[in-house]
DNA sequence: TAGTTTTCTTGCCATTTGGCAAGAAAAAAG
DNA sequence: CTTTTTTCTTGCCAAATGGCAAGAAAACTA
């Protein structure tokens, strides 16, 4: 059981000596998940949290209409969890799922407290991961905001080109925003325009 | 200069002793602005956080045609910040403006960390603060895609009914992701569907 | 490899939403 | 109180997006 990446991850979202880190990795417990395989339910207790090592997976919900949309795509490696839920300890209105195999480090909820109450850092290491998360929600919604699809698609394209070749694209045209259709028909347009 | 306002909405965010609360009401500092005046511009830095106690402000940015969408109504007592570029102490990506009259309580970043450093409970009001509106950012994009903009219009009805006496509708229509004319629309629609 | 299932693309048409503009209503200014 | 400005509503039309369905392509299964 290999908590090298797991120590590096640690230190590079909260700069701290390797023993620290390490230490703290110690804490995690490893887990393997099979493509598929839901973390969470909507309206479930988090009792767990999560940083995935390997693998992608997604939260999604339902609109207005019964379809699923998909609100994060996480690629590791990157903590994932609902931490509003989490940490009030009240039942997520999102599912998680794997959409590939997944190699995780997980820690109970009672854990995290009593590590948050033992160690300062530990306690910077939640408030990193909490502030990261709401950067990132912010960002979804003033890109949703200010963006068109197909820049959307493009910075997304950009920053997580691994994701295409990962998850489906009626999974990504959710997750920008529309319909499978629709990101086809970006993707033909793009085509034509670029040669 | 009547601080006893301040101090009750210290204690309904995080309860504490009323000493505490007033000592911490002690910190901030009355400031009064009137409508129409920017609190925050779009890429400047955020130098202070504020507490509204009297009055309605809106955060608006531009979307891909240039066209102002309004992200947030404050509706008092509440606090008024772009948390994530306060505390990084960034340049915020979006604009404050009071949308009437003002009275706002207002501290500075360099005070903030001060009290920060000295009083646990302060650092556990600031943890508190971005939970809630982090809290409120994600319903806010959860709402966006489960509601329609009729159910959207009906919550925030509800919810905060003085707004619609105090805020322009085309600004409401704005913050509900939708046009004015559409809303009109819908106001229209609900008058003939409840006789 | 052959068969089965899932994913992706595309055309056609319906629906939704928005832009624009004009007039009514309300609010603010003088 | 009158004038001016802002806000709100409504009709008409255009543009964007989605639903559906069929076929192609790719991925998975046996």
């Amino acid at each position: 059981m290999d908590k090298e990446t797991l120590q590096n991850y640690i230190i590079s979202v909260l700069p701290m000596p390797k023993e620290k880190a390490h230490f703290f990795a110690e804490q995690f417990e490893s887990i393997e998940l099979s493509k598929n395989v839901l973390l969470f339910k909507e309206n479930e207790k988090c009792t767990n949290t999560f940083i995935l090592e390997n693998g992608y997976i997604r939260s999604f919900t339902f609109d207005k209409d019964g379809k699923e949309v998909t609100t994060n795509i996480f690629t590791a490696p990157c903590f994932v969890n609902d931490f509003l839920a989490f940490f009030r300890q009240q039942p997520t209105s999102e599912n998680f799922e794997c959409l590939t195999d997944c190699k995780l480090w997980t820690m109970t909820y009672e854990k995290v407290q009593t590590c948050f109450h033992s160690y300062p850092e530990f306690r910077e290491f939640g408030r990193m991961m909490l502030v990261t998360n709401y950067s990132i929600l912010q960002e979804r919604m003033l890109g949703m905001i200010k963006d068109t699809a197909e820049n959307r698609y493009l910075r997304l394209l950009k920053r997580h080109p691994k994701i295409f070749q990962n998850v489906p694209l009626k999974i990504i045209a959710s997750y920008l925003g529309i319909t499978d259709t629709s990101l086809s028909r970006i993707r033909k347009e793009m085509m034509s325009k670029h040669q």
